[in-house]
RNA sequence: GGGGGCGUGGCGGAAUGGCAGACGCAAGGGAUUUAAAAUCCCUUGGCCUUUGGGUCGUGCGGGUUCGAGUCCCGCCGCCCCCACCA
């Protein structure tokens, strides 16, 4: 017979075409259940990366499975086309961000296609078409109707290189912009901000229905994100003005240890107090020096602990007592009331404050060794007895006292117990072109009006010049800012400010239900058929941006009476980042690895295969900067001959570490890089990209094929019964065989372990290859049939040519998950460890036939090892729990 | 400082409390070939070995157990998230 290469290239358009004209994506399985798999949809940028291939072929995976298994399912994909990227090439080379996004869009389209992932394009939508962002505004308006969404002036993120605000949840690492990476200052604005924080409870409610179906690592970062924190408000009085101070603690237990007030640079008390101080302009002065905003997170966090004493006091309404009232940098006008009661004996930070400036250290918790505030050189912040706190005073548990505590202040008006939490509203506007127009008109006469409903969409304007001025583009466009007030029809101005991007994937996963539709939102009845998202899969980079965005978005959509439903995503899987060395020359930014040069310190060149091998250790992370230096080499920009650092990172294109997916499908197919995708480590682990195995994936697959090819003419027709009679072989073979059905289907039910669910398909690849002369012909078409139709969600072009091949008409998509037989997967022998003195000595195999059940067997086996012991010096024989036999010797 | 996760060969990683290292990569050897590629076969944790095997081995120290990579306690190290959060 004469061998056939396995031809990738024109296999995988073939089938690509016949699904497309089956429509075998398409959801009109309507006698089926329902599932609804999404992945989260890309932006744009222009071509896939590494990230978005893992991300995609495990969703393509779930709804290959989902189809196999008689589910009618959804599997839809759009984009997320509004962002800085677009504006920011328009503004470099004149490109119309709506041209520079569709070109984008049709590239990475035809690459989804090629990779073979099955989606209903008939669904298809992109953010940035009016179609789908006026809902945006309709939203915005039904929002504002509700009081949901405010307009206030609030300290707020600014990022001077993208002339943009940003969300809290939008600046990373300590205080650099999530997008370009430079340092984000803060400074106050009057902004758009949807009330997030009055759903910080409902939010943090909502975990336990999806705990066990989201990953904990994502609750974990939501809950610490939402930040709750439970304690007192207690209002302290300033003495000399009568200014009520009211503060937040969690720390009731240590009120009457106060010896000292500190408030944030930024508190309203400080201008108020300066201005009938003596000293009120120092006072200010020192203030302004102190103040947290304009200065970046990492510098907060570093910066000592300074303050300014104020010449006035508070008083502390538990005791009566009078203290001092400090301006303390470490005060956050941002959390609580901006206010700290400071109680150096039991607090670190307060500790360190009073050292400092030699204040008084009041001991009201007693520790358990007796000890004195003389004898510590630290804050006692164990649990201890309450000392010196008046009617409290020889409470012996001061955290389980706080209850009682706080009832006390509530009874005697000096306090009431508080819910603080971290979370705070979403800023909405963005200073960029390249967004949803926020749907407000500013009227001198009538004030802040909403446009009309039936006067929507407010439609971006496309006549703007990107290249010349500053700022956002839309102020230059006088048609688009020039409006006749709604209300009183005089002259007044639109506002400019678009939407944050994370509004569109706030609720794009509702739109696939109904993506079509111009009359309203959706139909009722199509988001009932298919909501919730049975699976969402993306990165836990959206932990606490997208997917707290996008829970509170259905929780207001629900108080709208938009939805039934509180929660978008019902189970969640996060994939673990795809990574890869970036590096960074300290003047010309993210630069690509082509344009760094290796260098010896001190001069010299190095030659090629040097330089190779030094960027290959890089890569693997088995050399780091330090080990770099101590080596003797240095890394510089080929451009300007600058220094050049380094760093693990998540492939992005903005850090020029991706890798285009498109050279590999060159090579090996779609195929070879999904299955290499799954192959080494379980998905939701960090990787480092490496291209190390993936001649491993593809001899897989040739290895299988030639199997395949061999074996057709030797195989039983299609629906042939096995016989009842198997040799040892044979039984072998169908053992493995029902052992892979149930590690892939596990793997896919459970944890996503690919890894696993291929090294046993690999397994029994292996087998069937060394015992294939010898298999029953029935036998080979049931283990060629389950290994295709297993390995099929992940290589469906090839299991699908090899079903063709074993005698099928149709796709094996239209088929169903192959059958498991427990029967057949059971080993036939017992397999019982003999333990000499606790070690395993020996194996006992007991067969079948000395009895059926576990007991039966591991009685024989007793028996057994009693005989050959039998007159030997044994101290003695125990048949221990689970299957063991254990021999104690003298 | 707080929270989450992890620690197993040269590498990615397997192991319902029961033969540690599945599956794969890389490496080495052999077959085939004029040659190379491809393919096929073998070896591959350390040490010892009379080649039968023996022995040590899952970051470190304890504990539970007939039996621990796995469970418990205490360290050490790494990664991620949050962080002057009152």
């Amino acid at each position: 017979m004469a061998e056939e290469e396995y031809n990738f290239s024109l296999i995988e358009k073939k089938w690509q075409k016949r699904w497309e004209r089956d429509g075998l994506f398409r959801t009109d399985r309507a006698d089926r259940p329902k599932f609804y798999v999404l992945n989260m949809y890309p932006y744009p940028s222009g071509v896939l990366h590494m990230g978005h291939v893992l991300n995609y072929t495990l969703g393509d995976v779930m709804v290959r499975y989902k189809l196999l298994r008689g589910y009618n399912v959804l599997s839809p994909m759009g984009w997320d086309s509004f962002g800085l990227p677009a504006e920011n090439a328009a503004i470099r080379t004149g490109i119309a961000p709506h041209e520079f996004t569709e070109r984008n869009i049709e590239r990475m389209r035809g690459q989804m296609r090629r990779a073979g992932w099955g989606y209903d394009w008939s669904r298809e939508f992109a953010t940035s078409h009016v179609d789908y962002y006026r809902w945006n505004q309709w939203f915005f308006l039904k929002f504002y109707e509700r009081g949901m969404v405010v307009k206030k002036t609030a300290p707020v993120n600014w990022c001077e290189s993208c002339q943009t605000v940003l969300a809290n949840e939008q600046v990373v690492n300590g205080g650099e912009c999530e997008r370009c990476g430079s340092r984000v200052a803060q400074k106050d604005m009057n902004q758009w901000f949807y009330k997030l924080s009055d759903y910080a409870e409902r939010l943090l409610a909502g975990h336990d229905r999806l705990r066990g179906n989201w990953p904990d690592a994502v609750l974990a970062m939501q809950e610490e994100w939402i930040g709750k924190s439970v304690g007192a408000e207690v209002t302290f009085t300033v003495s000399e003005t009568g200014d009520a101070l009211p503060v937040f603690t969690t720390r009731p237990d240590t009120l009457w240890g106060v010896t000292f007030m500190s408030i944030a640079p930024e508190h309203p008390l400080v201008r108020k107090l300066a201005a009938v101080s003596p000293d009120g302009a120092k006072l200010l002065d020192a203030a302004a020096a102190m103040r947290s905003m304009g200065t970046s997170a990492k510098e907060l966090a570093e910066r000592e602990k300074e303050g300014v004493c104020t010449g006035f006091h508070v008083v502390n309404p538990v005791n009566g007592a009078e203290v001092p009232l400090w301006i303390a940098n470490f005060a956050l006008i941002t959390y609580g009331t901006g206010a700290v009661m400071s109680v150096p004996a039991h607090d670190q930070r307060d500790w360190e404050f009073a050292k400092k400036y030699g204040l008084p250290i009041v001991k009201v918790i007693e520790p358990a060794d007796g000890s004195d505030v003389g004898d510590w050189d630290r804050a006692h912040v164990d649990a201890g007895a309450i000392v010196n706190s008046g009617p409290f005073t020889g409470k012996p548990d001061n955290f389980g006292a706080i209850p009682e505590i706080v009832d006390w202040l509530n009874a005697q008006g000096l306090g009431k117990k508080r819910v603080n939490y971290r979370l705070r509203d979403w800023l909405l506007s963005r200073q960029r072109y390249w967004g949803t127009p926020i749907p407000i008109i500013y009227c001198d006469r009538c004030g802040i009006v909403p446009v009309p409903e039936p006067d929507l969409p407010v439609i971006l304007p496309a006549d703007i010049d990107f290249t010349h001025g500053q700022g956002n583009p839309l102020l230059r466009s006088k048609s688009f800012v020039n409006v006749k007030c709604p209300t009183c029809g005089r002259p007044a101005k639109r506002e400019t400010d678009t939407m944050d991007t994370f509004v569109d994937s706030s609720w794009y996963q509702i739109r696939f239900a109904d993506p079509k539709n111009d009359a309203v939102c959706w139909d009722r009845r199509k988001v009932r058929q298919w909501l919730p998202v049975d699976q969402y899969i993306g990165g836990i980079e959206h932990a606490t941006m997208h997917l707290i965005y996008s829970r509170f978005f259905m929780m207001a959509l629900h108080d709208l009476g938009l939805v039934d439903f509180e929660e978008p995503f019902t189970r969640l899987f996060c994939q673990g980042m795809v990574c890869k060395v970036a590096f960074r020359c300290e003047s010309c930014k993210w630069i690509a690895a082509s344009q760094v040069k290796a260098v010896r310190i001190g001069g010299g060149e190095l030659d090629e295969e040097e330089e190779a091998l030094l960027f290959k250790r890089i890569e693997n992370q088995s050399l780091d900067a330090g080990g770099l230096e101590k080596e003797g080499y240095a890394l510089v920009c080929a451009g300007d001959g600058g220094p050049v650092h380094f760093e693990m990172t998540k492939i992005s294109k903005s850090k020029l570490n991706i890798v285009d997916p498109d050279a590999m499908m060159d090579r090996f197919g779609a195929d070879t890089v999904r299955l290499y995708m799954l192959s080494d480590s379980p998905p939701d682990r960090m990787r480092i990209w490496t291209e190390d195995g993936i001649n491993g994936s593809w001899r897989t697959i040739n290895r299988l094929w030639r199997l395949v090819m061999d074996s057709v003419e030797k195989v039983a027709p299609v629906g042939s019964a096995l016989p009842s009679e198997l040799d040892r072989i044979n039984s072998g073979l169908r053992r493995k065989t029902h052992q892979c059905v149930k590690k892939v289907t596990d793997s896919i039910e459970g944890g996503y372990q690919f890894n696993t669910a291929i090294a046993r398909c690999n397994e029994l690849l292996n087998f069937l290859r060394t015992h294939r002369d010898a298999a029953h012909p029935a036998v080979l078409r049931e283990t060629l049939e389950v290994i295709v139709k297993a390995i099929s969600p992940i290589i469906p072009h090839f299991a699908d040519e090899c079903w063709s091949r074993l005698g099928y008409e149709e796709s094996v998509f239209a088929g169903s998950w192959p059958e498991y037989d427990a029967e057949a997967a059971k080993e036939d022998e017992l397999v019982i460890p003999v333990q000499v003195n606790g070690k395993v000595r020996a194996r006992l195999y007991v067969s079948p036939d000395a009895g059926t059940s576990e007991l039966e067997r591991l009685a024989f086996a007793d028996a057994r090892i009693r005989e050959l012991v039998a007159g030997k010096s044994v101290a003695r024989v125990v048949v221990a729990p689970g299957r063991m036999v254990n021999i104690a010797v003298n």
